[in-house]
DNA sequence: TGTTCTATAGAACATTTGTTATAGGAGGCA
DNA sequence: TGCCTCCTATAACAAATGTTCTATAGAACA
């Protein structure tokens, strides 16, 4: 479905986080400097294929008239940092974490990350978290944060047992209850000094592989905030 | 509190108009055609003035980098096309009243108007609108819209009483109901063809100018739907 | 082998465009 | 009147930039 080159998916991706960052349009040369590309006919020839498939748009002759479609402004590319699973501790972004290109970026509609930063994605591995409501191989949506409020979905590392778990926090006199999105399932207990809190969990996203076609489906009613 | 001429205004909503049409910055000579200027430094002059000011963000040397600042993203400019009163038809806006230069316009949060497209805003000329919780001078956001869903509500001209009156609207077998906002007031009942919904209203804008100094705050709760 | 399609390079050109130097005018103020 | 500030106006320069022409390389294919 959406059969983009890697050359062409990073000049996308450029041209998103240059619009991102600058507010304006990169020119044809930055597209070239910041996509590793060795001259500017190369950049002109994959821009106006781009432009062919629909995927920008361009005025002609006029500068930095480079726009992302509307099909590309309905989502929001965030990085895929690594993978969290039971026993590993959850990867945590740091300031060059963001500069770095990453292997793996994940393009996910507006409405899940509206507006909030420090936005990343971490990829489920094992089935540690059904009492979350998440499957193994799931996209877990991250906002990066420590001081989260009481009822929301958090990523917790539980030093004593060396393990991360998402649940939804609730602090009480005296201990902290960790309740998991299935309702069926019973809270959980712990000391405050166990726990630390990794970051807010704001989406999910499950990729079914049907015997139709793979859907992009967000899913996890409840566990999305906002 | 703004201290803007007249002129840096239109600037600024030329600005705002054009990067919402085109998707890209105007260069300074775009300005210069766009608002009546007759010489590139003049609008240099201005442009320099809007970003010392702080409305405005550019990078030296580069063409149409010209950004709006964040506190001019947060919100929407919305033309005032005229005055909503009891007895007198609302102006709809056509294709080219929106094409010339209102002589009023107003500046909206991006939640009020968030995404939707011909909006516009109508002054309150007399209390006939207490009943929808709607006073005198306020301003009514509204959409241009003819289909209208049950629910909603939408400024309705009645044709037998030569009068525009705001309700929710409710389609019933026969008849339509038509319910104000407050709802210790009782619904009135319409003949369909007696009413002709001239579009749905999504927010209300309300200044109170107290002792200390006029704030904008938006009120009408169940008024704006999403 | 020859052909075709895609991707890459380098270079040059013409336009678009930001910027600046200079000068004039309108209005307030002493 | 003189002085100042704000605004307007013209012209020209230099940088940024879109575009195009030409050439080359590799892969797929008949």
């Amino acid at each position: 479905m959406d059969a983009l080159s890697p050359k062409r998916k990073r000049i996308l991706d450029f041209i998103t986080s240059f619009v991102g960052k600058k507010g304006y349009a990169p020119s044809v040369r930055d597209v070239v400097k910041g996509c590793g590309i060795s001259s500017s006919s190369v950049a002109q020839y994959h821009l106006n294929v781009l432009e062919g498939e629909g995927y920008i748009h361009r005025d002609r002759e006029i500068p930095r008239s480079i726009s992302l479609s509307r099909r590309r402004q309905g989502v929001t590319t965030v990085p895929v940092l690594g993978i969290i699973a039971a026993g590993e501790p959850i990867p945590v972004p740091s300031s060059d974490t963001w500069v770095t290109v990453c292997e793996e970026s994940l393009e996910v509609p507006n409405e899940l990350v509206r507006g909030k930063e420090n936005i990343y994605a971490l990829r489920v591995k094992g089935n540690s978290m059904v009492d979350a409501l998440i499957d193994d191989g799931d996209l877990v949506l991250m906002q990066q944060a420590s001081n989260v409020d009481n009822g929301e979905m958090v990523a917790i590392w539980l030093k004593d047992e060396q393990e991360v778990t998402l649940k939804k926090i609730y602090r009480e006199s005296g201990r902290v209850r960790l309740q998991p999105a299935n309702r069926q399932m019973k809270p959980m207990y712990q000391r405050p000094e166990n726990i630390d809190v990794q970051g807010r969990v704001i989406g999910v996203i499950r990729k079914i592989e049907a015997g139709d076609q793979g859907e992009l489906s967000s899913a996890g009613g409840d566990i999305m905030n906002e």
